[in-house]
Formats: C-alpha cells, structure tokens, sequence
DNA sequence: ATGCCTTGTACAACAAGA
C-alpha cells in the first residue's frame, strides 16, 4: 500500500496537477493540505472519475484538508484535533482505510515568532502529542501524514542560516518534534535514507526551486505495526517541476501490510 | 529589515504562506 501526503496550496487552481500526479504515481492513500476552498466546491467528481473516494474537511480561503482512497472506500474517525472545541481551523482528519488508522495533518505555519501565531502553533502540537500518544497505547497501525511545519534538523534544510528565526526551525518546534519520536514513532523518509538531503518544499521565491535550496517538512510517521511494514520511502519531486506547480511535493511511503501480525500474507 | 512568488477574495490590495 502507497500512502502520500501533499501539500497542494489550493486545490481549485491545482487541480491538474493533482490528477497528473495521481494517474501517474497511483498512491492508494492521499492525504491532502491546504485545500483553500469551502467544502461545497471540492471537486467530488473530478477525483471520483480519476478513481479516487474522498473524505474532506474545507474552508473558505484557508487550511482545509482532505484522505483520497483507491478502492475501498475510507471511513471517517473524526475531524477535528482533540483539546480545543473553540479551534475552527481545518487542520485535522483521521480515517480507517483497510484497516489502517489514518491521521491527515496540516499543523500551523507560526510565523512570525514569537506571537499569537506561534503560540497557536505550540498548542496545537501540544494536542497532537496528546492525541498521539491516545493512538499510539491504542496499538492500532498508525499513519500520521501530512505538513507538519517543523524542519527537524539543520540536516534537513539547504541552510539554516537564514531561516534561524523561522517558526519552523524552533527549538519549542523541534522540540515537540522530538517529543513525538520520543512516542516511538518512526520518521519513515529518515529511517530508510538516514544520510541523503531529502527535501520536500521549495519556496516561490529567490529560484529556490532550480537551485534546489529546499526544506523536509512535509513527513509520514509509523506506528510500531507499521514500521516493521515499511518498504519504501521517497519524494515525487518531479511535481514540483512541472508548471503551476505547487510549492510542496508528493512525500509518500510503501508499506507491506501483509508483515502485519494476524493478517493473512 | 524587507521583498522576492503564489493563492484566495474580490476586482484593489491585502492576508497568509514558510
């Protein structure tokens, strides 16, 4: 099973990009964010004649995140983040697909820091450690997928020196980070390519995309069950080279789910 | 220090992204 998450910056105006990259790379799981659309304009049918059901989650200019499945169709845990009933943002949506919980995230950018921003940033990822920690004693298999807004390490940027003051290379971010690996989650793209620059969003600005000054934010974390599952881990960097492309690429991993204990192989 | 570029909203110019 092929699960991604990507990023699309408006899913309206990405629209083709999107359907090129699914009939291409035919992932059976997509996780979406910042779909920036209302609910009542995702467009159903144009997934649905590519092969794909969706579960959806919009909002008018902002946010908004949707799960896309191939096959079976996914089935809905909740949608919104445990812990704050008065957060409106659309950030969260967890679902089971072939008996496989997952978690699409879209965690908030937190610039400019400090600030309201980045304290909104901090709790949120304070419920999602929360939540997490819930998913994770509930040993069921787990994908948390999606654009967390965190660069873990100076590894995994071009060069931390002029984005030391971004919310996204924080030591309270990374620090949550650490805190959720510390969970025992495993970062899928790291574990497979411990050693390789691997980023996943490129900048509009200053050719950063030609010159390859990038960033690793966008990451899948596994479940104990899963990792042992995990065969493949990659970047589907050619989306963000095509024209209109958005600003982040498809980030996705293989897994085995026949290495799953009490599954027929 | 700011803009760079892009999207959405709405139709000018701003908010937000990262």
């Amino acid at each position: 099973m092929k699960i991604a998450t990507f990023n699309v910056n408006g899913i309206k105006s990405r629209l083709p990009n999107l359907l090129e990259w699914l009939q291409r790379e035919q992932p059976d799981v997509a996780c979406l964010q910042e779909l920036k659309a209302l609910d009542g304009v995702f467009p159903q049918a144009e997934l649905r004649e590519a092969g794909y059901h969706a579960l959806w989650k919009g909002q008018r200019s902002w946010n908004g995140v949707a799960i896309l499945t191939r096959g079976g169709e996914a089935v809905e845990i909740r949608r919104e983040l445990p812990g704050d009933p008065g957060d409106e943002q659309s950030r969260y949506l967890e679902a089971a697909v072939d008996g496989i919980v997952v978690a699409c995230l879209y965690l908030p950018n937190g610039n400019p820091q400090p600030g309201p921003k980045f304290d909104y940033k901090l709790s949120w990822f304070e419920r999602l450690l929360q939540h997490a920690q819930a998913l994770w004693r509930s040993r069921h298999p787990v994908v948390m997928a999606g654009d967390w807004n965190v660069v873990p390490t100076d590894f995994d940027i071009y060069n931390p020196r002029s984005w030391r003051k971004d919310a996204l290379l924080q030591p309270e971010s990374r620090a949550c980070w650490e805190r959720l690996l510390g969970q025992g989650w495993t970062d899928a793209i790291r574990k497979l390519h411990p050693q390789e620059a691997i980023y996943t969003f490129w900048d509009y600005f200053r050719q950063h995309w030609e010159k390859n000054s990038g960033l690793r934010i966008d990451h899948l974390l596994l479940s104990d069950e899963l990792s042992s599952c995990l065969q493949a881990a990659g970047v589907d960097t050619w989306v963000r080279g095509q024209p209109h492309a958005s600003d982040h690429a498809p980030t996705w991993v293989q897994l085995d789910l026949g290495r799953l204990a009490g599954r027929p192989r």
